[in-house]
RNA sequence: GCCUCCAUCGUCUAGAGGACCAGGACACAGGCCUUUCAAGCCUGGUACAGGGGUUCGAAUCCCCUUGGAGGCACCA
């Protein structure tokens, strides 16, 4: 390869599901290549199997790449020069060069039905051979038998014509490849019966002509490369640099990462899709941040890095090629960094779509929500994703709360004792200055009058005023409710004391 | 089964022959702070899969074993 050639990269995903999230590491290590280098970051769709089609997918996965800030510079919706960028667009071209091969005598028309295929296969398992694939019947029909199967309209397909002997050697950037012996290559399909092509035969066509330099894919293809490369051979193409990915593994380590469901850690269910992701709260900095390092390092000793940081340093040597389990607890830690990092207003704004559903209130009621400016900096340090925000602060957004009552009597004191601190200090919020400053002082000094650890106090109030024992601080809390409401849930919460 | 790839703390990783009795991060444990929970700070334990080579010297190079993963479709 040129190395004076702009670089080329592309992520060719296919429309038949919604973006995973091992796609998406694919996809970022491709566009930081792009922009390390300044080349041009290309998006190709692989529409080529039209019975696993998924109608909405194609926005999902440009979603899913917007979301993450990762741009293309040539594909839908942006165009380019090398158009078009689906595979069912560009038939004819497949079409053309299919038969070319045809006529060079290095692909060949196959007219064997799937059932003899399917026979070929029990055979070799009933004769417990190894399950080889197909036995190149049709390689060596006559002119004459091709011309009766022909007239007698018997569906086709192509396949390649593979070197029978001899072995294919290609390098891959991240590893050290021995060559592969090309008899165990059994003539591949490059032209289903359908007319579409077969990913091995679209990919290496369009590569080529959108004049790809790299290829940076998933390790599942490290073993079609020698099917690629003897498919450029036989084009009397040049060949681009290859450099697979490692797969991410399960959390387990178990396997790849599945489409399918599986269980995470804990006993939550594994997300797998982008969209699942972006739902569930995490950040699209956190995202980008945490898809880097799986993988790759941006440094001996750091793992936090900005967009602009990771793109100066990105370079494809130093991507670990052993695959790895899905870290799921450091993405979880990485989301609340950046979380932290933000602007309150920003997280606000934010919080805002992962809020209204669990609070039943619209998005610009809950923006002019008098609450909100105040609870938000509070929760900033205790969330990890952000649909955790609702069940910490919904105590300010309700009427009225429901009490545990064990929950309003501090371990090591009597429901007798709660009731007349809870007293003791509805009387003296009646007169406090509903501020950080002005109950601060007066509500430790009550504390010590009564004889009760500052904890002890607090815990009561904390309860009274949010219904639980676990809240954002104290102060806070009641100045977000506000002076009525505050004295309201401690009478309440008093007079439920006092029945028990 | 066959082919291929990979192999450093529980996990993600740094390490491209001497700078490593192996560094960082997450997780975990203990402590500090503290109004609960967090956050923050401090401390701690735990790793070069095993065996052979090569070399004055190997986590780093080679071989074997073992383990893990991927592939073997008219799916990508």
């Amino acid at each position: 390869m040129d190395a004076s050639k702009p670089v080329r990269v592309r992520m060719a995903p296919s429309p038949t599901g919604y973006f995973h999230l091992g796609s998406a590491r694919t996809a970022l290590f491709n566009w930081l290549y792009a922009r390390h280098t300044g080349g041009r970051f290309i998006l190709r769709i692989e529409d080529t199997d039209r019975t696993r089609f998924v109608p909405d997918s194609l926005q999902d996965i440009m979603d899913s790449l917007r979301w993450l800030g990762l741009d293309w510079d040539e594909g839908p919706e942006v165009g380019g020069p090398y158009g078009p960028y689906f595979q069912s667009e560009r038939l004819p071209l497949y079409h053309e060069w299919a038969e070319r091969l045809v006529r060079a005598g290095l692909a060949y028309r196959c007219y064997c039905s799937e059932e003899r295929l399917e026979a070929l296969r029990q055979e070799q398992r009933a004769r417990k051979e190894p399950v080889i694939g197909y036995d190149r019947h049709c390689r060596t029909l006559t002119a004459a038998q091709r011309a009766e199967l022909e007239a007698a309209g018997v569906p086709s397909v192509v396949r390649f014509a593979m070197p029978v002997e001899g072995e294919t050697h290609f390098v891959d950037l991240l590893r050290k490849m021995k060559p592969f012996d090309n008899n165990q290559y059994r003539d591949p399909i490059l032209l289903k019966s359908d007319g579409f092509p077969t990913y091995h035969f679209a990919n290496v066509i369009d590569d080529h002509f959108m004049e790809i330099t790299h290829i940076l894919r998933g390790d599942e293809w490290l073993s079609s490369v020698p099917l690629h490369v003897n498919l450029y051979n036989a084009l009397g193409w040049e060949i681009p640099v290859f450099a697979h990915l490692p797969l991410i593994l399960d959390p387990s380590g178990a396997g790849k990462l599945s489409k399918r469901k599986k269980k995470g850690e804990g006993d939550e269910e594994l997300l797998t899709y982008i969209r699942e992701y972006r739902a569930a709260g995490y950040l699209p900095e956190a995202m980008f941040n945490f898809l880097a390092i799986m993988g790759w390092a941006y440094s001996a000793d750091t793992d936090l890095f900005t967009r602009a940081e990771a793109i100066a340093r990105f370079d494809i040597h130093d991507i670990n090629p052993a695959a790895g389990a899905l870290p799921l607890s450091k993405l979880q830690w990485m989301n609340g960094h950046y979380i932290r990092q933000l602007a309150p207003a920003d997280l606000q704004e934010r919080l805002l779509p992962f809020l209204a559903g669990p609070l039943g209130m619209s998005v610009e009621a809950l923006r002019r929500h008098p609450a909100l400016p105040i609870l938000t900096p509070l929760i900033q340090e205790r969330l990890k994703t952000l649909n955790e925000a609702a069940a910490l602060i919904d105590f300010a957004f309700v009427e009225e709360i429901g009490y545990d009552p064990a929950l309003l009597v501090p371990k090591g004191l009597t429901s007798a004792q709660a009731l007349e601190a809870l007293t003791a200090a509805t009387a003296l919020l009646t007169a406090l200055p509903f501020t950080e400053e002005g109950l601060d002082a007066p509500l430790r000094h009550l504390a010590e009058q009564l004889g009760l650890k500052v904890g002890q106090l607090f815990g009561i109030l904390r309860v009274a005023t949010t219904g639980k024992n676990v809240a954002p601080p104290l102060f806070g809390c009641m100045i977000a409710l506000g002076r009525e409401k505050t004295l309201a849930r401690c009478r309440r919460a008093a007079e439920l004391l006092r029945q028990c």
